[in-house]
DNA sequence: GTCTTGGCTTAAGGAAGACTTAACATCGGC
DNA sequence: GCCGATGTTAAGTCTTCCTTAAGCCAAGAC
């Protein structure tokens, strides 16, 4: 994990440098706000430490002009002490926060926070070919064209791609359009089915006579 | 959104209650930690603020178990000081942590961070498109004209925007805007959407009839 | 070939859900 | 405690989706 430490005090900056190459970080370490903006660009941090008070020019606009590029995790050291200064600090964009002076195990502590999000984001996205739903968005997608379904299409389709390829009984599609119990004597299914072809195509889903359906996984 | 505030000083509490009320969010305060955990099972919260000096188990246990199952954002509340406390805190899965006494605005302005980092948003203005809604100062620009909204509708915005271009779930937005004690018989949610829809642009929410809303993402 | 069975197609009717509007309640600031 | 702003309730209208039903078609049995 390669980490950005902008500081100019030298002492207090050496002293970060070895905490966190002793933690296992790899460090490098600037004294100034251009210079820091600079190396942002390459992309290769895992983390910014930025220390408010530096010589060119002020901490908080070395934030914002990051903020339009990058997302990356920041935590900011500051010897200010005012309310107004920390909430102006923590809306502009710094992830944390820490007043000088302050125990190097914090500061430690306060990045492994920071730098520990970003896992598991999954986009639960479906992919068949052509076809492309979207269970978050409620959104499905065929030939790249968005097409609109009604609730009940799209548990359908839904349930027909999750075992794409596998016959599912007619059974199992009713129930799941309605309760078990509620029985619906009518053709209700296969109209939905119709429908889901005419929107889609004719091809897609196939009709397994006295079993159930099938979608036809592409090729 | 709502939150869970876990408390059990009585002043405190109500104090946060309605500062947090007042905010825009939904508040469920409870008292010990048993509860809490139970409530948090229910998946319905957008953040937790723990007390850790509880009466019936330590915040961290709570803390420590609530882990085991969500990725809940958590603020920490302690009246300790010690160093060792507050990094066993952050270790222990707190997101940020607020030493007591303290001001209401950082609390807020901590939970503000702590809330968007799940979007892999650092800054406290969302930008979409046309829209841009700034959390902490409650204000909302269109096309570059400045919006009036009632904490409700800012609360039912920003939760859409927040996920933006995903459905949800009319239940959810329901349980955001009122506990789930106070349930709402009525149709105050499609108000609302109506009003917003109103104030900014039609085609910007769009209905999923039976599922609930999503917030149309500009192209 | 024709009969039967199950599926397809189509259109209409109905009902659930959403929208709109306005009146009524509630909250917060002065 | 009053007033304005904000939220909620309620009623009527509208819309979309779902179901129903009736006739047609295709496949397999005889």
């Amino acid at each position: 994990m390669r980490i950005l430490l902008v500081e100019d005090d030298p002492s207090l900056g050496e002293g970060m440098r070895v905490a966190l190459h002793r933690e296992g970080y790899t460090v490098d370490w600037l004294r100034n706000g251009s210079d820091a903006l600079a190396a942002l660009d390459s992309d290769a941090f895992s983390a910014l430490i930025l220390d408010l008070g530096l010589p060119d020019m002020d901490g908080l606009e070395v934030l914002a002009l990051l903020r339009r590029r990058h997302t990356l995790p920041v935590v900011v050291l500051t010897a200010r002490d005012a309310l107004v200064d920390r909430l102006r600090g923590l809306d502009g964009g710094a992830d944390d926060y820490v007043l000088k002076p302050f125990d190097l195990a914090e500061l430690l502590a306060r990045l492994r926070v920071v730098t520990r999000r970003g896992e598991g984001r999954r986009c639960a996205q479906l992919q068949l070919g052509a076809l492309v739903i979207d269970e978050a968005r409620h959104a499905v997608t065929w030939q790249g064209q968005a097409i609109s379904l009604g609730r009940r299409e799209f548990a359908l389709l839904l349930e027909l791609a999750r075992h794409a390829g596998q016959v599912i009984p007619r059974s199992r599609l009713e129930s799941l359009l309605y309760g078990w119990d509620e029985d619906v004597e009518s053709n209700a299914l296969e109209v939905h089915v119709h429908h889901l072809r005419k929107k889609l195509d004719r091809s897609l889903i196939v009709t397994l006579r006295g079993i159930g359906y099938r979608l036809e996984v592409p090729a």
